[in-house]
Formats: structure tokens, C-alpha cells, sequence
DNA sequence: GTCTATATTGCGATAGAC
DNA sequence: GTCTATCGCAATATAGAC
């Protein structure tokens, strides 16, 4: 079984996830991470805490997920828009762990901790992106068509109309592939 | 005076996306449209209530705006992509009724309600850059690009790196063009 | 149609046993 | 390191005056 302060704190991202901030309350996180709420504050003294928790997650994820990206055999592109596909998760959770931290990137202070956060996620990404595609525009737009999908994780709205992720890569890579060699050579 | 039944859904849309689903508490809100919380209740009855408003005036404002879209002298691709940077809201609110949306979609049955309701946006913004870009992988493309933009403005991400919106534009242009073309004839 | 007052529940956090 | 018990406060919602 995982620590129990792992547990929790993927207790607290599914609640932020599936209910939002008002549901990921103290108690609910305890009772889904299956410690008491004494336990849970043993680990994460307040309610603050446990999000900053979130946040320093976040930050290793998407640094380990960067790697992967780099790493992939595909090529950072594909792995970046794939796994920004609902249901086709980052094997390290960096999905999760960023849809949990965008409903908490309020006004606050703490939100404006979230978004410094979330942030640095673009930037890692945007960062192995432009390994593969050197011009700055075309890895952006690539980037931005990665985030639309991720926004349909939370919308849930179909993925539209008779069109597959598979033609969307096609075409980005159509688009991508005489603008890589523009740049490059 | 907007009418206090306007006000209510301006503060709760306000208080959604500034402080999340935890802080549009009924007590802020009512605070936020400057009636008391019996007079918040007279208009809607329950918290439920509340949100049922909000996702009928996302249904409103979206088909309103796509009719904005088709008849906007730069076209639906650039409208819907200007209108979807962070600060440049759509001139009747679509923006902020759809961000405050997002943040009450999640996996309760109102959540349900609401990304259903975000799902109709997303179909009737396509439906509009349809009759623009005919190609329906170019089109959702265009349309994911789009949606990239409007996390940021819940992530508050800087627009990346030196690269404006305005090269993004286009580059876009460059890669609708001809296929364009090619779909039409 | 809008208000005040209040019932009731659930929240974050503390204290202290084991 | 994890638990139970409890305090103080804020939340939703109701009742009823004006």
C-alpha cells in the first residue's frame, strides 16, 4: 500500500476532480484516503497545507513527464497531444494531478500559487515541445490544440463529430513536418 | 439597475471564477449582487436553482454569440479566436458564463447538467467554424486552439514566450487557406 | 418582492489519549 | 504516527414580518 501521505494526496485530487473545491473537504479527503482526520492533519497540518502538497507534486510530475516526453519514442508532439486526450492519461498522473490543481487556481493566494504552478507545467511542456518543433508559433499552436483536449476532460464534451484524435495528429503532422524542415534545415 | 435577478447570476458568475465552487456561498453572493440572502432566495429558491440559472444563460449567451460569430465582418475563425484570449471577452459575456461553468462541472448530477450545457457551447461554436473552414479535422482544430487559449485565462499563463496572439493568427491563416481552397472548390 | 431572524448541519482546526 | 472528541464558525435553507 502507498504512504499513507501519498494516499492522501491522491484522495485529494480525485475529490477536487470529480467535486470540485467545495467537496474536497477535509473529512471526505480522510475518509478516501482511509485515515482519520487527525492522521490526514498529522501529515498536512491545515487545509493549505495539503494544497501547497498538491502544488509540489505537481511541479515533480511535470518535470518527470517532461523527461518522458523527451524520452518517447514517438516523439514529444504525439506524446504531448495523446496523453492530453480524455482517458489517456500521463502514466506518472501529471493529468490528474493538473485538472486537480485548476480548480483550485482561484483569486487567493494560495490560487495564485496554484497558477505560478500550473504555469511552469506549460512551460516544461512548451519547453520539450520546441525540441521537436524549433519555430516558437507552430510548438505553441501545437501546445494549444494539447490544452483544448485537456479541457474536454473536464467538459466531457464528445470528441467531435466523426473526427478521431488519429486525423488530428495526421494533419499536425502535416502541418508540422515541412514547417520542421523550414526551420531546420 | 440591472434587474436583481441579473445581478445575482453577474456575482455568482464572478464569485465562481474568482474564488471557485467554495467560495460562491449564497451569503457572497447575495453580499456581491447587493440584495439580501431572502431576496437571492426569492429569485432562486435553492443553491440548485442557482446553478439551473446559470447554465440557462450559458445556453442564451452561446447561441447569441454564435449569430455573433457568423456575422462578424473578420469572420468566425478570428472572432472565435480573439474572443478566446484572456481579456478579450466575448461582447456578451459567453466567456465568463462559460468559465464559471467550468467550475461547477463536475461529477455530480448538477455537474452533470453543466457539462452538458459547456457541451452545447463547444457544438454550436463548431457548427459556426464549419461554415467558415469546411475541412471538419481543420475546423476542430481551429476550435481546439481556441479553448487552449481560454485555459489560460484560467491558468493565467503568460502568452508564451515573445509569440503574440497575432502570429498565431497568422499562421493559422496560412494553414486554413489552402486547404480552404481545396475543400471548396 | 425584499427583508431579518433562526434552525440545522457540516466545516476546519485543536487537544490529548494511545 | 494515528486515533477520538470537541470547539467555534460558516454554510444552506426556512419562517415569517413588512
Amino acid at each position: 500500500m502507498a504512504s499513507a501521505r501519498d494516499r492522501v494526496l491522491d484522495a485529494y485530487e480525485t475529490l477536487l476532480i470529480e467535486q470540485g473545491s467545495a467537496g474536497a473537504t477535509l473529512d471526505a479527503v480522510a475518509a478516501a484516503a482511509e485515515v482519520s482526520k487527525g492522521g490526514l492533519l498529522y501529515h498536512f497540518s491545515s487545509k493549505d497545507a495539503l494544497a501547497k502538497g498538491l502544488f509540489e507534486r505537481l511541479r515533480e510530475r511535470s518535470e518527470a513527464d517532461a523527461g518522458l516526453m523527451r524520452r518517447s519514442p514517438e516523439g514529444p508532439v504525439a506524446y504531448y497531444l495523446l496523453t492530453s486526450v480524455p482517458g489517456n492519461e500521463s502514466p506518472i498522473g501529471l493529468t490528474r494531478t493538473y485538472l486537480a490543481t485548476l480548480r483550485i487556481a482561484d483569486a487567493s493566494p494560495t490560487g495564485a500559487a496554484a497558477r505560478a504552478a500550473l504555469a511552469g507545467v506549460d512551460a516544461d511542456g512548451l519547453a520539450a515541445l520546441v525540441e521537436e518543433i524549433p519555430d516558437p508559433v507552430l510548438a505553441w499552436l501545437v501546445q494549444l490544440v494539447g490544452d483544448g483536449l485537456y479541457l474536454r476532460t473536464l467538459t466531457g464534451a464528445p470528441l467531435t463529430g466523426g473526427v478521431s484524435v488519429d486525423d488530428l495528429l495526421d494533419r499536425l503532422r502535416q502541418i508540422i513536418g515541412p514547417a520542421r524542415s523550414a526551420a531546420t534545415g
